[in-house]
DNA sequence: AGCCTTTGACCAGCG
DNA sequence: TCGCTGGTCAAAGGC
């Protein structure tokens, strides 16, 4: 990063227009909000967690987070503010050892930045409560930042409040410097707390439980911070979730089976984890477990290290979730004028991932949470979502200086991120500066929230949508098991039928759901049966096929790199991927809606389907000269009607109405060197 | 049928 | 280079 020029520059370009949640709460706060707290204590030394997240803490301390201690360096609604905002939040690192939450030396055993989950406090159900604003000033309107496009039943909420750690820092490190904390109320109340650590300055969040109903971000009061968990007055949605976990139902979700202790709550975060290992690691008391997320897209893996007794001491999360939780088989189904918790956790993920949680040299986002048992024993909770809520308000002082982009941007997002920055690119690589920064244009803006909001749960529908399935059958092995991808068994049956054992296979890239089982013929292991099934998103693995990669002709698992490839992104874009693990279901569709307006409606079934290759895009880092893939200059509408043709073949039955492409690179067979399975995969798409 | 856990082995980063 | 360590893989079996 260079300096103050630079960074003008280069945000003039590709800067996404989201203010940090220091920048909204100086805002908010003026400037004589002081603190000595997070940022200026050094984080604990977490060498091992450098690229997760940590999220945990001790049981109920509230920790108290004064926001900015460095106020005066921002000027009110200033361009400073605002190029600090957005400033923060492009950072490459973050600063692990400058955060530090407030009064954490009480408790040694904190480590910073972290999220305290309080004992009894699941930390699905508190971060499932929307967030907002509370602000008398302010009435709910999208041009507000008061945006209630996640009515949601339950009443909670929280404050925020952000402080910067040193005030001698330069700019643009203070920036970075930011926390982001939910205030508790009650001093004695459980806190949340979800922060960042790095090499460069975070913000951290602190969410505080309080026993209301309420949650509400109160500018009014910087130092408090409502939130509630659902615990303490569920809906009944939440309530029935709760119950079904209390009932045993969340134990498989996390580590199939592993139960936890304290009061028989299992812990569930709504969300499906594989464990893929286990580890008695040094220094640790407790085994860990690691974990995946079975999301066919979702990088998230998480770290659960549990005690003999089974509870969870500690859980570290890396990444974000990129999709929906699973399909609500037991979570219920939020109203239709309101938020599914699904957008919810999309929420709380853009919210972790720009305004809390840690985000590493890979750009994911992490977060570790975790619990120390106490004395009195153990607390169970509930991990894995941050949810840091749906609705959202802003102070009409941020409002007008942040405009939109506080709804969309940072810290925000987590309360109103119906937009996503690859949205916020749009706008500002577009030249529609003023309409996510000046707080203008917010009608539109709602609107799009909604149908991207929309097109989320979309995705999420469609997805449950089974994937088509190529069966191959070919006497060629080679053709079949060197097919150039890489596959991890996970599995082998003899399936009723058949007396040869069938092995299963996942794709081992990164985002790639494409599945395959093989069954061999005992009496002829060159005939092969392969079943495919599942999405396409990347090339051939260079170890493997080189040449096919380096060719840039092959479409690996097919039809998924036209998203990759074909969106092309805008030198924001390439910036910004390099830096945050976004959300892809929110990212793709924001370029899409862009391109809907050039274009005219894409097929709705799009929405989101293409989200793999720009998480891959994204998760790759990829830049203008350093991409992997191959970035072919494409015209906008030939993406657009890749990313319909890809929908086409998402669909189980529907055909792509869509001519063939005129990027035979990309669509076309390259030689003879492509799999069978990427030749059968090209012509589905065609 | 499909996916999970278990668990020892393997790999890679680091000092 | 080697050993330590954390993280991941993968075969096998279970649910």
């Amino acid at each position: 990063m260079g300096g103050f020029d630079d960074h003008v520059a280069m945000m003039g370009d590709w800067m996404p227009p989201n203010p940090s949640p220091r920048a909204f709460f100086s805002a908010a706060w003026g400037d004589d909000i002081s603190s000595k707290s997070i940022s200026e204590s050094p984080a604990e030394n977490n060498t091992d967690d450098k690229d997760w997240m940590r999220i945990g803490g001790a049981g109920d301390q509230s920790t108290k987070l004064n926001p900015f201690p460095d106020q005066k360096m921002n000027s009110r609604g200033g361009l400073l503010e605002r190029m600090a905002a957005r400033a923060g939040f492009n950072a490459p690192r973050l600063n692990t050892e400058s955060i530090r939450p407030a009064d954490l030396s009480l408790n040694p055993d904190v480590r910073s930045p972290y999220l305290t989950i309080p004992p009894g406090l699941s930390p699905t159900t508190l971060l499932e409560s929307p967030v907002f604003l509370s602000n008398s000033l302010v009435q709910p309107s999208p041009t507000t930042g008061k945006i209630p496009f996640a009515p949601s039943s339950n009443s909670r909420g929280s404050t925020l409040i952000t402080e910067s750690s040193d005030k001698s820092r330069s700019f643009f490190e203070d920036i970075g410097s930011s926390s982001f904390a939910f205030k508790p109320i009650a001093e004695s109340s459980p806190s949340l707390f979800f922060g960042a650590t790095s090499n460069q300055n975070f913000p951290s969040i602190e969410v505080s439980v309080q026993p209301e109903n309420t949650l509400r971000c109160q500018s009014a009061e910087p130092a408090k911070v409502e939130s509630q968990s659902a615990e303490h007055s569920p809906p009944p949605d939440d309530q029935q979730d709760e119950e079904a976990d209390q009932r045993g139902g969340g134990e498989t979700m996390v580590g199939g089976g592993d139960s936890m202790a304290g009061g028989g709550a299992p812990s569930e975060d709504g969300y499906n984890w594989r464990k893929y290992g286990q580890k008695q690691v040094k220094g640790s008391e407790y085994p860990r477990s690691y974990y995946k997320c079975t999301h066919p897209n979702c990088p998230v893996k998480k770290k659960v290290e549990r005690s003999h007794e089974g509870h969870i001491t500690e859980i570290i999360y890396k990444g974000a979730h990129n999709h929906p939780k699973p399909p609500p088989n037991r979570r219920s189904v939020i109203g239709s004028s309101s938020l599914s918790s699904e957008m919810q956790l999309d929420m709380q993920l853009d919210a972790t991932d720009q305004a809390g949680t840690q985000i590493d040299a890979d750009g994911d986002a992490m977060w570790r949470i975790m619990q120390k048992e106490t004395a009195g024993g153990s607390h169970d909770w509930r991990s894995g979502n941050l949810d840091v809520g749906a609705e959202c308000s802003g102070p009409n002082s941020l409002q007008g200086q942040i405009g939109a982009h506080f709804e969309s941007g940072d810290a925000m997002d987590g309360c109103s991120a119906f937009t996503n920055e690859e949205d916020e690119d749009d706008r500002g690589t577009h030249g529609s500066e003023s309409l996510g920064y000046d707080g203008e244009g917010d009608e539109s803006d709602s609107k799009r929230r909604k149908i991207e909001a929309y097109a989320t749960e979309m995705s999420g529908a469609t997805r449950a949508i089974r994937e088509p399935r190529v069966v191959v059958q070919t006497t060629s092995e080679v053709d079949i098991l060197e097919d150039g991808y890489r596959w991890r068994k996970y599995g082998q049956k003899v399936v009723k039928g058949n007396p040869n054992p069938r092995s299963y296979y996942k794709c081992t890239s990164a985002g790639c759901t494409v599945r395959k089982h093989v069954e061999r013929a005992s009496h002829d292991l060159k005939s092969v049966i392969t079943t495919y099934e599942g999405k396409h998103n990347h090339d051939v693995p260079a170890a493997r096929n080189s040449s096919h990669v380096n060719s840039g002709n092959g479409p690996a698992h097919p039809g998924a790199s036209g998203s990759a490839h074909l969106h092309r992104p805008e030198p924001s874009q390439v910036h910004n991927m390099a830096r945050f693990d976004r959300t892809p279901a929110m990212s793709s569709f924001g370029r899409q809606q862009q391109q809907q307006q050039q274009l005219g409606p894409p097929h709705g079934f799009a929405f989101g389907m293409n989200q793999p290759g720009l998480a891959n895009l994204a998760l790759a880092g990829l830049g203008p000269n350093q991409g992997k893939m191959p970035m072919l200059p494409v015209h906008p509408y030939l993406g657009q009607q890749r990313l319909v043709n890809e929908m086409g073949f998402m669909m189980p039955k529907g055909e792509p109405k869509v001519e063939p492409l005129s990027e035979p690179p990309l669509n076309q067979l390259p030689n003879g060197s492509s799999s069978v399975y990427s030749q059968f995969m090209s012509r589905l798409q065609m």
